[in-house]
DNA sequence: TTTGTATACATAAGATATCTATGTATATTC
DNA sequence: GAATATACATAGATATCTTATGTATACAAA
């Protein structure tokens, strides 16, 4: 990996529900393919460093929010993940928590709302 | 000061863009006074500590954001705030780009958007 | 009269999330 | 054979905020 990604300091906190999101929306991905969505998506805006995605899965899944399995594929190890049932109640809660947090925000920084 | 407040993790990073955005849209202020009208401007969700607010505040006057005079109201001191050039010029960065941020998080987590 | 609440500032120490940097390895394109 | 893309991993540094604590005045309640 020779290319570095700059993110934002906005940031933080996020991280995992973006995480948990992009799983529950398709179902099972494997990390590199979540870098790649989440940048897809959010038009470039958003890259996930692998430094920051690694851990995050790591501690996802230390907490019991995601289901493994692996596959090779082209010679390659895929490590894929998906929502255990404890991961789908987490990322309700969280998406309504950001929802909350967005509205708040916007409240400040945008005028007429 | 006696109550505890909680924040939430997603603070993280706007608290700056806050802080700037609260001085520009009133003019001047004390660092109590932000903390209040943030809480009040959001319902009740934001809710600033003093630990975050003062070095917080330290911080965007060595940067050269802030603008400083003290006064005593009622035997108490007061230290008011008010935007530099510099720093009006760091708000409206900081705040498209937090709209940007906000912007990108919707196609995220919203469905729909 | 002292207890609690509100106002008003400040800072040290700790937690923690993320970034930077680095490492390994395979496949493909130039 | 050099660069790029794919695919994982982790140690160490940094930044931001929280917790905890301190000082001080004013006022209401008990």
């Amino acid at each position: 990996m020779y290319i570095r990604y700059m993110n934002s300091k906005l940031f933080r906190g996020t991280l995992d529900t973006i995480i948990l999101t992009m799983l529950r929306d398709n179902g099972k991905m494997y990390g590199y393919e979540i870098t790649k969505s989440v940048k897809e998506k959010t038009n470039g805006e958003f890259k996930i460093t692998e430094g920051s995605l690694y851990p995050a899965l790591h501690k996802l899944e230390r907490k019991g929010y995601l289901e493994i399995h692996l596959l090779k594929v082209d010679n390659r190890m895929r490590k894929y993940y998906s929502l255990s049932k404890k991961g789908n109640k987490a990322v309700k809660e969280e998406i309504t928590e950001i929802q909350s947090f967005i509205h708040s925000l916007s409240l400040i920084v945008n005028p007429n709302t």
